[in-house]
DNA sequence: TTGAAAGCGCTAACAA
DNA sequence: TTGTTAGCGCTTTCAA
């Protein structure tokens, strides 16, 4: 009786060690690109992994090694579901995962709601990533200090906070939201409205940029022209019709999202207000359908590819135990039709 | 000579058990929720863990197990870098992220692209996921087969083919395309004109769909009106401006996705034409943005809420060695302003 | 330059 | 109901 000796399949470092008559150890080594092993020896072992198809095993080898070159990405969200609706975080998720991927990480997405029972820690203990990107500060900024004071390599998506024990990387909001102001001022606006959330960390930052703008041009702030968006589906339109009507006027508006400012053009188009002769309007992000839209929206820019890529780098860095620091971006004023003919 | 007894950090189950003054294999089980453990000495054992902030070391766990309760996403793309620009994608990807999350799996982005040297089947053995899903078919449909037939655990959104192996959950492109098209011919449009890419999967579909309808209409079908979006920046647009320039006329136009119906309003607005009257514009997936649009655009409706919870419970029980069957999934016609003043 | 051996922290078969 | 024991597949000292 003859036994059909069909080719072993090779899914275990021994096994190729036995073909290749070395030990699990020099394989091991070979694999890795260990110089301590013959050049000669090397590439035979590689030629033979790969003619046998043979992968190591990375939950083996993430166990052993106490590290899983994956990074975590965390949008926190006060809300119950994970609410990325903000396409600009959308994109800048692209990005880094485009520069996570180029440097051989990989990316675990974190649907994790954040809540008193479920903190940070858990979160972060629980999955199974080296670090962690957190996109966006929201109203967690004592908890990620607490979580960066745990050591654990972490780095953020926002502003710069004085207070702050971790590293961010974000756009410099005080300088967009000057920039925004200051072109719709030099458009020979007089009453330049606001449309956005300045309780927040970034908002608040656009916020004093957008003041600073207009004590330049001795423009006396007006608070009856700083609308804040409802908390509701359609928020931002709802309370822009909502100030229009009660009968503010103003002939510019700079929102704090290129998604507030379509929300701005939806409510006032309605009611023959034209854009941008009757009312001037800037976003902000310049998210991809910016200039999509009718009329193609005025932006402030923030670079997204080199956010995402700074993320990562940073990050590595601080895995490697490096001292790193925060970065601001440039932002840069994109002038489209919402603003100018 | 006293020794400083600070509590001993708790970093694995060994501790915890002599902690507990049971075995290592007790605390596994309780852990574990197994009922072979005393409801006591389970809830003890929980107590225990929780007091000595101890979690369990889910390398370790996934190493042994062989499985790591993470599910891998790609989004098969020709173009070197991840391409994620289609917003209906993106809202899927976060339905897909809720929920996988609320059956305790995590979710790996892959952001590799597929090449001739590094296939799929490489990724999914490099991954360290448990089953993928892959969002599109692309031009890969016989790499997904090739990829089946190897026994991987994998779903795919898109749309159902004769010879496929694997499982997809897709909408129902054929009734998209049959109902966008009806919808404008009811409205009493003639010319009903067409944007949108024909040769892929989805494609062909939505215009076989669109020809049943102009037949039942008894309206012939118009070779030129017909166009192809050019596979360059605002390729929609360019494709709608240089047909219409060249004197082609029609009175409706339905287009393959939001984005695409964005393009047309772009490129016949500033011609003079109006939306609705002159064109009444049909696009598809009814994204986001798709309301916020100036004016509204009329969309075909995919449910991506129903359809990632799909493509996880699909994965999830293929995971469980259950047999299962593909989704289509029903489409409905949201009615705007582009279509209807 | 290579091999032998120990062990990462956990689970599960088997025994008690 | 619990404990003992034997690994999972890999990396990495240490010794040769």
């Amino acid at each position: 009786m003859t036994k059909t000796i069909d080719r072993p399949k090779i899914t275990k470092m021994s096994d190729l060690a036995l073909i290749a008559g070395v030990s699990k150890s020099t394989v091991s080594r070979a694999l890795a690109g260990n110089e301590l092993v013959n050049k000669e020896t090397r590439d035979r072992i590689a030629a033979l992994a790969r003619e046998h198809n043979y992968r190591i095993n990375t939950k083996a080898r993430n166990f052993r090694t106490k590290q899983s070159l994956t990074i975590g990405l965390m949008v926190p969200s006060s809300q119950s579901k994970w609410q990325i609706n903000d396409p600009f975080f959308l994109e800048l998720l692209g990005s880094i995962a485009i520069a996570l991927n180029e440097r051989g990480h990989e990316l675990l997405l974190s649907s994790a709601k954040l809540s008193a029972e479920h903190g940070i820690d858990e979160l972060v203990s629980q999955s199974h990533c080296d670090g962690l990107i957190f996109i966006g500060q929201a109203d967690i900024h004592q908890q990620l200090n607490d979580l960066a004071s745990f050591n654990h390599a972490m780095v953020v998506w926002g502003g710069k906070l004085d207070d702050q024990k971790y590293v961010t990387v974000g756009g410099d909001n005080f300088k967009g939201g000057y920039e925004a102001t200051k072109h719709l001022l030099s458009l020979g606006r007089q009453r330049v409205a606001l449309l956005g959330d300045n309780t927040t960390v970034e908002g608040s930052m656009r916020f004093a940029g957008y003041r600073l703008a207009l004590e330049e041009a001795g423009i006396a702030f007006d608070e009856l022209l700083c609308i804040r968006p409802e908390a509701v589906k359609n928020g931002g339109m709802k309370a822009v019709q909502k100030c229009y009507d009660s009968g503010i006027r103003f002939d510019a508006l700079f929102a704090f999202s290129d998604i507030l400012a379509m929300a701005v053009i939806r409510a006032l188009t309605p009611r023959g207000v034209s854009i941008p002769d009757d009312v001037a309007v800037v976003g902000y992000d310049d998210i991809a359908l910016a200039g999509y839209y009718l009329p193609p929206i005025t932006s402030i820019r923030q670079d997204r590819e080199l956010g995402g890529q700074l993320l990562v780098e940073k990050l590595l860095a601080l895995l490697d135990g490096e001292q790193v620091a925060s970065s601001l971006l440039e932002t840069t004023l994109v002038v489209r039709q919402s603003s100018v003919k």
